[in-house]
DNA sequence: ATGTTC
């Protein structure tokens, strides 16, 4: 196969292979049906990118790609690569701007029959109550900045010890909504200016919240491990770390940049810009990257508590009533220092994960002790007017992946290019005649968003499904959402 | 993604 004058080898029906070649130090390998690379990346340079990323010092195995893999900053979004802790680096591009970007999605009591022709309300409520949009601000009253630096130090037990949430929210969070040596003095003073008063803030772009019914269960007793019934509401929560991780992003970008003539790695692409996990430039930026993955995750945990308290006060009901509850929360851009099994041993390397989510399996002691035996919620939203999956990881993952999945649909047409198609359109009634409610800041957001810019997020997780790296849950259809 | 070109 030959894509953008790429060579491909076909492992099987959902994997590629690009053999190693000139500087790469491992092969490139593509989770893909060969239709949607077709369709998708003929006009994109993401595997190009693929390919630069085999070049990074200290890479292990392959330079990995999902299938929704489009072109990112450096590396491609639905991208993973690992890099050993010894002599392998860690790039701020191998992670994205938006520092721990990620989703969460909770349960309710509540089935489609009770509250169907209340869903405009509960939206209506729920946009009051989440500050959307870029710049938005103010969800909570201002924040010093000593209390961001401890937002930064304890993630989401920030926002629970200040009532937004409880315990049970936590454990139900990756890393526990916390990685461990997250130092602020890491972090730009305009880092943490920027965060003052976006703690409890949606955002622009993708990000959204979203009410939604389960529509379909393809497994049972994983199911039922997690709370899911047929017909059930839940709420499914898209954001990151704000204008606080973009800047910690460009302040390392800035500083790597000036440094890079001193490790003296010759890479095909100044985007890819890196730090040896080591050295004390690699360090800073890791540093940093887990304060801003903590913002990030107290940023979801307040949302959710502002979404449980509309819930509440739309439908006149108490908390044991609603019955509220985390699924779970993943992470899908971040660095993570983590094991993994290479060439039959087990070490340790920095697994980058750039629009690609975590996906332990069954046994897993980095999960939850209730999913031990079904393996960690994999959640994988679609575009706003189509569906979401529920999935688990495997245990195929851990070989072959090290341990991760898709994200989400993956882009095919630019925010550019959407807007071209969306902007005559009045998307808010199209979206209605659809049986979706939609409340938005901004038209431009909403076209650059609309279905036809995104994959068939069906198509990326039956990809992920059948090559065994997840195992499909649910299907989630969107009832109502809120955007920037 | 982003006080959407300090």
């Amino acid at each position: 196969m030959n894509i953008n004058n790429i060579e491909l080898n076909k492992i099987h029906e959902s994997l590629w292979e690009i053999p190693k070649h000139g500087g790469m130090r491992v092969p490139g390998r593509i989770y893909i049906s060969e239709n949607m690379m077709q369709n998708s990346l003929q006009n994109d340079d993401a595997l190009k990118q693929v390919i630069n990323v085999a070049h990074l010092p200290g890479i292990q195995k392959f330079s990995l790609a999902m299938p929704d893999i489009h072109w990112g900053y450096g590396f491609p979004i639905g991208g993973v690569a690992a890099t050993s802790v010894e002599d392998g680096v860690i790039s701020p591009g191998g992670v994205g701007y938006d520092i721990n970007c990620g989703v969460r999605i909770a349960s309710t009591s509540l089935s489609l029959d009770e509250v169907q022709n209340r869903i405009p309300k509960l939206i209506e409520n729920l946009f009051k109550k989440i500050p959307t949009g870029v710049g938005s601000s103010g969800a909570i009253k201002m924040l010093s900045k000593a209390d961001v630096k401890n937002i930064l130090t304890k993630g989401s037990a920030w926002a629970v010890e200040n009532e937004f949430g409880n315990k049970n929210d936590i454990e139900f969070t990756e890393e526990s909504g916390c990685m461990k040596e997250a130092y602020v003095h890491s972090v730009s003073e305009r880092a943490i200016e920027r965060g003052l008063d976006q703690a409890g803030t949606l955002g622009s772009g993708n990000h959204f919240l979203e009410v939604g019914v389960v529509e379909n269960i393809f497994n049972d007793a994983a199911a039922q491990t997690m709370g899911l019934f047929k017909n059930q509401i839940v709420v499914m929560i898209h954001t990151g770390s704000r204008g606080l991780g973009y800047q910690v992003c460009e302040d390392y970008l800035k500083i790597l940049h000036r440094t890079s003539e001193k490790f003296g790695f010759d890479l095909p692409d100044k985007q890819l810009i890196c730090a040896p996990l080591n050295s004390q430039e690699g360090k800073d930026y890791f540093t940093a990257m887990k304060c801003a993955a903590n913002f990030a995750w107290n940023n979801r945990q307040i949302i959710m508590e502002l979404a449980r308290r509309a819930f509440k006060s739309t439908f006149s009901i108490s908390d044991e009533e609603l019955a509220f509850n985390l699924i779970y929360d993943v992470s899908h851009n971040i660095a993570k220092i983590e094991d993994h099994s290479i060439d039959g041993k087990l070490r340790k390397v920095c697994v980058h994960r750039k629009g690609a989510t975590r996906a332990f399996p069954p046994g897993s002691s980095q999960i939850p002790r209730k999913y031990l035996e079904i393996g960690q919620p994999v959640l994988i939203p679609g575009d706003m007017g189509r569906y979401s999956f529920i999935a688990v990881g495997t245990a195929k993952a851990m070989d072959e992946t090290f341990g991760s999945s898709c994200h989400g649909a993956g882009r095919i047409r630019s925010r550019n290019k959407a807007l071209e198609l969306g902007k005559h359109r009045d998307i808010i009634s199209e979206l209605r005649q659809r049986g979706i409610v939609v409340q938005a800041k901004g038209k431009k957001t909403l076209a650059e968003e609309m279905s036809y810019a995104y994959k068939d997020v069906k198509d990326v997780v039956d990809v992920m499904d059948s090559a065994g790296i997840i195992n499909k849950v649910a299907k989630i259809k969107p009832l109502g959402v809120i955007k920037g």
